[in-house]
RNA sequence: GGGCGUGUGGCCUAGUCUGGAUAGGGCGGCAGCCUCCUAAGCUGUAGGUCGGGGGUUCAAAUCCCCUCACGCCCGCCA
């Protein structure tokens, strides 16, 4: 389709000017492509670009229409191309297979680590910035082909669980039985901190869980087990909500007890960059690095990094392509994480970084229990998509209303996230988070709705594609665009293209809906018609899909 | 102090990497559209020269330099 039409006549330009940049953009209004490779040619050939650019179109105008299946025009210094007409009659049946946007075969496998939160408390606002962009992400691997497991780096070993683990054995406070197990660990969590702030010589009790756990203390270490579960427990409900799926949660304290840390601090310590001092540290000043890179710890016991270095190893000897999610507070320690790597001649991480999400009143923090969970979030939005629900479709039954709640709450979720782009710092906004108008997941769902009503009271329709009018060429180029973006996402990691794309694609669905009648044209019309209907069902229950957002057929 | 990132109409945001044709959207405002396939919709309208200054270029929101503002990071925390 686009992405096919796009590398041919990039092929075609350079080959016949010798230019090894076609300078192919999208054309917007004017055309489905345009080159401005007339100015670059203007200095070598000596001619103003205007002069050139209709001797080009001379030149490749044949070759453009028989091997690409496009028209030149020239317009000033511009080359326009535009598909020729069985170009969107394609587009459209395209989109009816089930292949649709499947990239081809690839041999490559892919792990994404995301979300991979502490477990000193509930998933919150941010975190599920973190959760939504990964899953996505694996979700558009998945769908164009390639191979992906999804991992949860499980941090059970940390300091902030050293303080949950002394903190449940400091006060006795039972799990309230609707309590869930995260928000549980929280308040605990946040206890315990007060009474380490008041009296810090305490922090020692916190130090000496450290080092018994990783000597592999059976009390202590069941203590962590049992501390981090009962939070796991609490994240894979919120988890489950989001719709984002881990295949496999990796626990940290399994690289000290297979000694897999052990090793990658040995070979740490036969390169010339290791220094021995009261800690075991790197020099990587010569990767550009002020400050020493920790390993090992004065007294013995090994830091995140260690472990973090020991995961990634183990990664990358068993995957081809690596992706990391992380904060864009991670920045530094992973371009740390990335060099160590590599002195060691190991495969690093591709990261993808995102920047925070705070409060109106300022950061979030765990700790100081300032934060809004993602469970609370969703409960609220939850609600407010009820009512809208109810307002709208009256006559459905309550059950019936809580499914398209639950399904548009999260679609407003997650859209409201993956549609910002990663490098963007947001601050969270209770009115933006529950509007479902326009420019979000909500009204991209409603568009697929609508098609399939019109489907559903369609009958049988005979498939065939003859777009003529225009919104019914836009809608049609659209959705040929489907798998040129699907590539784009998943070469640059960027998942925000993905929800530019679904909401153009709503955009144009809708205005072809509101300008041409289906069900009541006449013949092969209304067949041709409910043929593109059918199309961008299909190709928006793809994307809604792809974005982890529920297609749901009705609301 | 150093490093990284962000700065686009009242508010939110796309475009910036790969410089090109009048800077796209949304919210809010104003004016319209439900005897026609779900109005979570559609149409029209007002409002921006892309933080500021310099430079490179035929061409700069986009590249370079300086500067201001905001955020994050610079732990024997994770």
């Amino acid at each position: 389709m686009f992405n096919e039409r796009l590398s041919l006549i990039a092929g075609i330009l350079t080959d016949e000017t010798g230019s090894d940049d076609a300078f192919l953009t999208e054309g917007g209004e004017h055309a489905d492509l345009a080159s401005t490779i007339a100015f670059s040619l203007a200095k070598q050939r000596k001619a103003a670009p205007q002069k050139i650019a209709p001797e080009i179109a001379t030149q490749i105008r044949d070759r453009i229409k028989s091997e690409a299946g496009a028209d030149v025009t020239v317009s000033g210094p511009y080359l326009n191309f535009s598909f020729t007409d069985d170009y969107a009659d394609k587009a459209v049946l395209a989109a009816i297979k089930p292949e649709f946007g499947y990239l081809g075969a690839s041999q490559q496998r892919t792990v994404l680590e995301h979300t991979s939160a502490n477990p000193n408390g509930p998933l919150h606002v941010g975190h599920i910035r973190n959760t939504v962009i990964g899953d996505t992400l694996a979700r558009c691997f998945r769908k164009a082909g390639r191979k992906t497991e999804v991992q949860y780096y499980v941090n059970d070993m940390g300091r902030q669980i050293a303080i949950v683990v002394w903190g449940f054995n400091r006060f006795n406070m039972p799990l309230e039985s609707r309590e869930k197990g995260d928000h549980h660990v929280a308040s605990v969590y946040i206890d315990a901190n007060r009474d380490l702030k008041e009296d810090p010589s305490l922090t020692a009790e916190v130090d000496r869980l450290m080092q018994l756990v990783e000597a592999g203390d059976p009390d202590t270490v069941r203590h962590f087990r049992a501390a981090v579960t009962l939070c796991l427990e609490g994240f894979r409900v919120t988890l489950d909500d989001l719709n984002a799926k881990h295949d496999r949660f990796v626990w940290e304290s399994d690289f000290i007890r297979n000694g897999d840390t052990g090793r990658v601090i040995a070979r740490f310590d036969r390169l010339p960059e290791c220094r021995h001092e009261e800690t075991l540290n790197l020099d990587l000043t010569s990767c550009g690095f002020e400050k020493s890179y920790v390993l090992r710890r004065s007294d013995g016991t090994t830091v995140y990094a260690a472990r973090d270095i020991a995961y990634h190893i183990w990664k990358g000897r068993n995957f081809d392509r690596m992706i990391d999610v992380l904060g864009a507070d991670h920045k530094l320690i992973g371009a740390q994480l990335s060099a160590a790597l590599r002195l060691l001649g190991e495969k690093a991480p591709e990261i993808v970084f995102f920047e925070f999400v705070s409060l109106p009143e300022g950061s979030m923090s765990t700790r100081a229990g300032k934060f809004i969970s993602a469970d609370e979030l969703i409960t609220q939005v939850k609600k407010k998509a009820f009512q809208e629900v109810t307002t709208r479709r009256p006559e459905l039954p309550d059950e019936e209303r809580e499914k398209i709640a639950a399904s548009v709450a999260i679609a407003a979720i997650r859209y409201d996230i993956v549609k910002v782009s990663a490098e963007k710092a947001t601050v969270f906004d209770w009115d933006e988070a529950l509007d479902f108008e326009r420019q979000s997941g909500p009204y991209i769902q409603y568009a697929h709705a609508r098609a399939c009503s019109i489907l559903e009271k369609a009958g049988e329709f005979k498939t065939v594609s003859r777009v003529s009018m225009p919104t019914e060429v836009a809608l049609a180029k659209q959705i040929g665009k489907f798998p040129y973006i699907l590539e784009r996402v998943i070469t640059d990691l960027k998942p925000a293209y993905l929800a530019t794309y679904a909401r153009d694609l709503a955009d144009l669905f809708n205005a072809f809906y509101h300008a041409e009648p289906v069900l009541k044209a006449d013949g092969a019309e209304r067949d041709a018609r409910l043929t593109l209907v059918l199309a961008s069902q299909i190709t928006l229950k793809t994307v809604l899909e792809t974005l982890g957002i529920d297609a749901v057929r009705s609301m």
